[in-house]
DNA sequence: GAGTGGTCTAGACCACAAC
DNA sequence: TTGTGGTCTAGACCACTCC
């Protein structure tokens, strides 16, 4: 492992813990860099990320000041898989397969997947169901030509697991979008929308480690139960 | 200005501007060192900068190809005041200030922002009226020990722009959280609610450089105007 | 084997904060 | 003046990709 990362991860653990508070100075890069027996620099690096992780704040001149994050408990903006965010809730969690099917891209799927019409897609609609309630409808499409196989209890589970544990495939970056809409007829259907005449939809397309667009997913959620948490730094 | 800087601004500009063209290679770390007259080590500050802006996606053992920012336009996430969004769309962009005023911090606020029931807070309430349509309703609380004065003009111009360039306090990092809310009676009055049911709240933990929480902002969207957009790199 | 990006080092000088 | 973080250098070795 990574000398940086070991010593990011030391610290964030510190932080999380309450092993550093909030407010305290953490020691400086030099004692660090000595007390773990690496170079500045390599202290700086997990500094940053400690930082751009909303761990700390770098002051110049001052040191670098351990921040509050009970008041968000976790940044959980980025890629988390739904089967992370599930084990961090209480109530109990099901996921339904509604649909599993290999299909051609029409126009829509095509330009999303940067594909052609035609090319054979995965196509996966999910309902997460949270303490008996259908809160999000989760579609899924995948560009089969990456995805030989998708067994349906692996959708149970969770594909992201599936396509890096078992498939190899890496994930590397998403870029999402958020919007609200009037609820479709399939939202009707299979979400449990408890009068609502909006669902917050987030529109997410995937991206594998050499920059090959694999996957468009859909989540599309019951307003009440939607939260999205993000931590921007200044870009400057 | 920073060497890393330079490079990064003007490879973000030649690919903003399709000198550099999605699916390209940028030249090696090892020629941008020699050709910028740097070291690689500050050519590669330059280069993670452009991926974390969803620039490039760096390939191991390859090289750093250029990614296609024309699917998503611009990753607006992190922080971004409205006046430089307003720039950015078209048709006619008012600020209307409703209310401006000192008050002392109830029981939410204090708690919100960090600080005693009664301290003095700037409480700033505004729409966005776009196109004639009062789309977003923006809730301002300001520490009014931080900031003196408030004048209205800046108000309607940009809160951010006053504080940092005026004032000379550094806005250093916030964080957003988005939920959706049943609107309130203030929504129904302020906005052109259009027979939604629905708002799209974005709630803003605002800090200054030196990791002081300064403001706290509610930004109340119209949902069929609201969109948000998120760039997400895979922790690992 | 040649070329790529990823990590790491041991220094250097700077701007800023505190005393 | 001392200590802090911010930038920058010129090397080194590694893991990976491609030929």
């Amino acid at each position: 492992m990574n000398k940086y990362l070991q010593i990011y991860q030391e610290l964030s653990r510190q932080i999380e813990e309450g092993k550093l508070r909030p407010g305290e100075t953490l020691p400086s890069e030099h004692a660090l860099s000595k007390s773990y027996g690496v170079s500045r620099e390599t202290v700086r690096k997990a500094l940053n990320l400690l930082s751009e992780h909303g761990y700390i704040q770098k002051i110049k001149g001052k040191g670098s000041v351990v921040l509050d994050l009970s008041r968000f408990e976790f940044p959980v903006s980025g890629l988390v898989s739904f089967k992370e965010l599930a084990k961090k809730m209480k109530g109990t969690v099901e996921t339904v397969v509604h649909e599993l099917t290999k299909v051609p891209a029409d126009r829509f799927l095509a330009q999303q997947l940067n594909t052609e019409e035609g090319d054979r897609i995965w196509k996966v609609v999910r309902t997460r169901v949270i303490d008996g309630e259908a809160i999000i409808l989760d579609k899924d499409f995948l560009r089969a030509n990456l995805v030989p196989e998708l067994p349906v209890d692996r959708c149970r589970d969770s594909i992201y697991e599936y396509v890096e544990d078992d498939l190899g495939l890496a994930i590397s970056f998403a870029k999402k979008e958020v919007v609200a809409e009037k609820p479709s007829a399939e939202d009707r259907r299979l979400l449990s929308l408890a009068g609502f005449d909006t669902v917050i939809v987030v529109k997410n397309h995937v991206y594998l480690e050499d920059a090959c667009l694999f996957q468009y997913t859909e989540s599309r959620h019951r307003p009440d139960k939607f939260r999205f948490v993000d931590f921007a730094r200044r870009n400057r």
